[in-house]
DNA sequence: GTCTATACGCTGATAGAC
DNA sequence: GTCTATCAGCGTATAGAC
């Protein structure tokens, strides 16, 4: 392990407003099309200052991802494979609905990322994601091999499932333009109907 | 009508030449992130002869999205009101998702802007989207009413669609790690099915 | 129509006073 | 720890020769 000096309260306190408002300004603009000068703004903090405490752009990105990699992978931890088959899963889907709801900065955030061919995030997807997705499909293909739920492909649907919850995050500029402001419960509906219907066995 | 000189036949290959490049660029790295460098080597040609061509970068963006926006909304319009619904459903899906093997740059395109809050594309959203939205949202929800399609919200119904096809575009770096390369056909299956177990009534 | 040269603002990052 | 001043490089765009 690497030894690290403390870090007093206003170190504490500045990071936390740096990262706070790097989320707000590279989830709106991604990494290219975020500035410095906008996350200082955002911080109010002079930009000499921010790279005080960060060195460059990219340790603030790569920091911000690290701090919400494990939120935004919770809710797929949670599947427990000793569950309800179907309440595991519509559970899954409610709760990935209600982080579009409450987090969708950080689901842009990603989303940017992964748009324009994932160049930062890859080690992410490949290491910590890979492994919770192989292991979620695993057991999404014995509860259909016990017959549990209905048997479709497990890797289609986990992508299915990130697809239409993330939307409502990733595509909320669009969704506002043609339904309006939503408050997800519609969806969240609808999508525990359509999930429901398509895996009762 | 606004008149115009026409094109020569070097002006007509060499916009080609740069809308390919641009397609190519600014798929990849959006707006921001694209520089006419960039798209100015992919089109064998140098940057004030780009510029010579479409006086700035806005206008190239703009004129490649006008380009394509008719064919990427191509299949909503085909969808007959008067076929039975749900073939013209699945035939849609079916399209979307060949869109997404056949032209995932055009859906990363819009994505990217979209994503970043649709800055440039938001006139293209609230006109032609919009109304096109509109209208099929009422095709589908008089189908319900008529008991053809099982009775589901028709505007989330039309989300769900374009967020698990586009995902195999859009997502297609993500996938690529956790999947591998697929030729979708495994995709196309899973939502045919997912869509038929839904609307049948 | 196409090029070289260049202007010029913006952006990431550093130096050094306080 | 925070600031002002500043730099180097990039990126958009223009001028002007050919």
């Amino acid at each position: 392990m690497v030894k690290t000096k403390p870090l007093s309260r206003v170190q504490i306190r500045n990071r936390h407003a740096i990262l706070a408002a790097a989320l707000e300004v590279f989830s709106q603009h991604g990494f290219r099309g975020a500035t410095l000068d906008q996350i200082a703004k955002q911080a109010n903090m002079s930009k000499p200052n921010l790279i005080y405490y960060f060195a460059n752009k990219e340790t603030v990105f790569v920091t911000l991802l690290n701090q919400h990699v494990d939120a935004w992978l919770a809710p797929l931890r949670e599947i427990d494979q000793d569950g309800e088959p179907l309440d595991e899963i519509l559970t899954y889907v409610r709760r990935k609905v209600q982080m579009s709801r409450d987090m969708p900065r950080e689901s842009r955030l990603f989303a940017n990322e992964i748009v324009q061919g994932a160049p930062r995030v890859r080690e992410h997807l490949a290491g910590d994601l890979k492994q919770l997705f192989d292991q979620t499909s695993a057991v999404f293909a014995r509860w259909m091999d016990e017959g549990r739920i209905a048997r479709v492909d497990p890797d289609h649907l986990i992508y299915s499932i990130w697809a239409t919850t993330q939307h409502y995050a990733d595509f909320g500029a669009q969704i506002d333009i043609l339904t309006g402001p939503d408050t997800l419960d519609g969806a969240e509906a609808f999508l525990v109907n359509l999930y429901t219907k398509m895996l009762t066995p």
